[in-house]
Formats: C-alpha cells, structure tokens, sequence
DNA sequence: TCAGATCGGAGAGTGTGGCTATCCAACATT
DNA sequence: AATGTTGGATAGCCACACTCTCCGATCTGA
C-alpha cells in the first residue's frame, strides 16, 4: 500500500506519518520508485504501538522512539526485556538515599526476589519512597509487603502468557505493550477498589 | 516568610514561584503591603504536592490545579474522594465500546465491587480494554480476575490508613496524595516482579 | 503523448505547555 | 534621600508534536 492508504488505515494524517518516518518511529517502506514506497501490516501495526504508548502510557516521541527500537534490535526475549526495562525506566533526575535502597533490597529480599543489581527499577522504586517519605505519607513495610504479595501472583500469570508467543519479535513486542498498557487497567481497578472499599461509608 | 525565602525553602526559582501564583496552582500569601507578603507551612507543603504530581505522577499543571482546588473545596473526605477522582481521571478521548463496558461491570458484579454508575473509572477502564484489544492483546476475565483479587487487600489496607487521618483537609490531601504517588511505587512492583517472575530462565 | 494529478521527501511554520527574564512602582533600609 | 528589594504584570524563550508548503519525479487518463 502507498503512504496515504497507510494514512487512512492507521488514522494518522499523511504529514504525521511522514514525521514519524523522519523522527524513526516507522520503520521505510520498501521503495519501488521514487515516487512509491510499499507499506504492509507491519506498518499499520507499529502505528498502532505508537499510538497505544504515547496516548495510553502518555510516554514522548523520544521515549517510543527508544522503546520501538529496543524491542526491533532485541534478538531474544530475554535481550528485550532488558533493553525494553532500560527504555522504559523514567529519567530519575534525584538519586535516591541510601536509606530507601536498602529499603528496597530488604523488600527484596523478604519476598525471594531476584533482581540484577543494576536494574534501573531498584533506584526509580527507592526514589519513589523518598518522594512519598518528604510528603509526610511514608510507606510502611506492611504496606509495601502487601502490594509485593498481592502482586506475585499476578505477574506469574503475565510472564507465563507472554511465554506463549510464536516469535521473538512478537513476544518482545508483546511483553512491552503488555508491561505498560495493563498499567492502566492495573491503576485504574485499584481506584475502583478504593471506591468500593470505602463504599460502606458513602452517603 | 517572604517569596524570597519560600522558593529557597521549596526549591523553585522566585520567578516560577509567581508563574504558579497566577496559575491558581498556589494559594496567595497574606498581603502585609504591598510589597509583603507573609508564606507559611502550607505553601511549602502545596510546593511540595506540586512537585509530587508533576515529577513522580507525570500529571500536567493544569491536571494538578483541578486536583488541587477540588482536594482544597472538599468539604468531607466522601467529596474530596468524588472530586479528586472526577479530576484524577485522563479525559478518554474514545467513547469506550458497549461491550467493553458489559465487561467492566462484569467484574464489578464477579467481585462484589460497588462504583458509582457514573463513575468516570468504568469509561477509563472500558477504554483500555479497548485499546489492548484493538493490539492483539485482549485481556482474559481470568486476568482480570487476577487483577481484582490481588488488589482488594492492597486497597482495603490503604483506604484503612486514609481513614486514620485527623483533619479533613489532610484526609483529602492524603487520599490523593496516597492514590497518585503510590501508582509508580506499584507499577515499579509490578516490573520488578516481572523481572522476578522470569528469572529462572535467566542466563 | 502529454497535461495534470499524485507521490515521497525536506524545511519552515504553528500552537501549546512550562517556565524565565525584564520591567515597574511601591516600599523598606541605611 | 539614595539604594535595594518586593510583589505583580508582560513578554520572551525553548521543547515538543505536529502541520503546511514547496519541490521534482512519476504515474495516469484522454
């Protein structure tokens, strides 16, 4: 299909696409001349990732961008897994204390979790708590041992269908989306769940 | 204090200080003279929650007003719970498919959950699904289900320790802070748990 | 065959969000 | 009275995410 069938497909103006191959979130079509370029379903299908991610997971161009071609150079799941926890691991612009990484590790710890050392979550996790701890909210133990326990058995169900998947494209292209689209839903029942915890007391 | 001395005390420059003034993000001092205006605790505290949304939650300032201004009308913490999730929820651009909606109240009626009918979390959730599903990545009700049955301790201990607070105004503050900050504190988690969950087959 | 439509590509322009810098009159300080 | 600081208003700036305009090459219909 050309550009502008790719256009109607996709729901993306022509100036946008155009853009998007320029700022390499899509990947060329494959040129048959120079005025005609061949897209396919791969095309469509990574608009619909771009669109997914910045308007569901609210992430930048820029962050996409670093996502899409973690998961396109990933050569196994396990590479994009970890390439994908690099990309998608936020900025954390203040190191956190020493204090709450220890917090972390013992929480680690505590629920028999392996977790590389360097793996960027363990300083975005620790930096969280000295946010929450400098607005007088502190997280108790009690309560992070609660979310990591109800969490368990959730993420065991997730990897294992991540597992399923046919190809490792497919499958790193799955655990990506999956990771960061069930975010939504996942904060979104738990303010449900407030609501419905508190329901007794609502007039 | 003086501008002067509540931007060294909060971190934000003197000129941003006065942006968020006139943006309605920061209620004003008490006007001495005209050239004096005295800042206490409170607008230290406001600074603070506002650095909290925009850094950790990502939230945009004009989010973080109606956030602020409904937890600052709240009479009770039922209102301050009504209106911070009516400005807590995204604006979903897509109305959410009928079927997606019957799914949502599905598992509201699986787990015994009571949310207001109108609640904007039923459209958030609904849409999402939505979206997942349009990437080949429907959610199974056995995922789902997971979901809820996980988060309903997590939420009945949070919606516990909101319930401890002594001031409305700080029930209010707390509620949203408390729903907001610990989002990234859960998703981190719920990656890291990830992380775990696939480290046996680990290199 | 050839005039006009359409294509892909590149650069500049646009609008919004979040600050930042400059100016100003009023006041406080020495 | 001279100087410096304050709060308030206006305008400017920069990054992001497009969007518009132009262009030469090529495809198409009569």
């Amino acid at each position: 299909m050309r550009l502008a069938e790719l256009a109607a497909r996709s729901g993306f103006s022509n100036a946008t696409i155009k853009y998007y191959l320029r700022a390499g979130l899509l990947h060329p079509g494959e040129a048959q001349s120079t005025t005609w370029a061949e897209y396919d379903d791969s095309h469509v299908r990574r608009l619909r990732l771009v669109r997914a991610l910045t308007e569901v997971a609210g992430m930048s161009l820029e962050t996409v961008r670093q996502v899409v071609l973690a998961v396109e150079e990933a050569g196994s799941e396990h590479e994009a897994r970890g390439a994908a926890q690099w990309a998608l691991s936020r900025e954390v612009t203040d190191e956190p204390t020493a204090s709450s990484l220890v917090r972390v590790d013992g929480l680690l710890a505590r629920h028999g979790w392996t977790v590389h050392a360097d793996s960027p979550h363990r300083r975005v996790l620790a930096a969280a708590l000295d946010t929450v701890e400098q607005l007088g909210l502190p997280a108790t133990d009690e309560l992070l041992d609660s979310y990591a326990q109800a969490l368990r058995p959730v993420a065991e169900l997730e990897v294992s269908r991540v597992a399923e998947a046919e190809d490792t494209t497919v499958a790193a292209e799955r655990l990506v989306v999956g990771t960061l689209l069930y975010e939504p839903v996942l904060t979104t029942l738990r303010r449900m769940a407030h609501e419905a915890a508190s329901a007794p007391v609502r007039e």
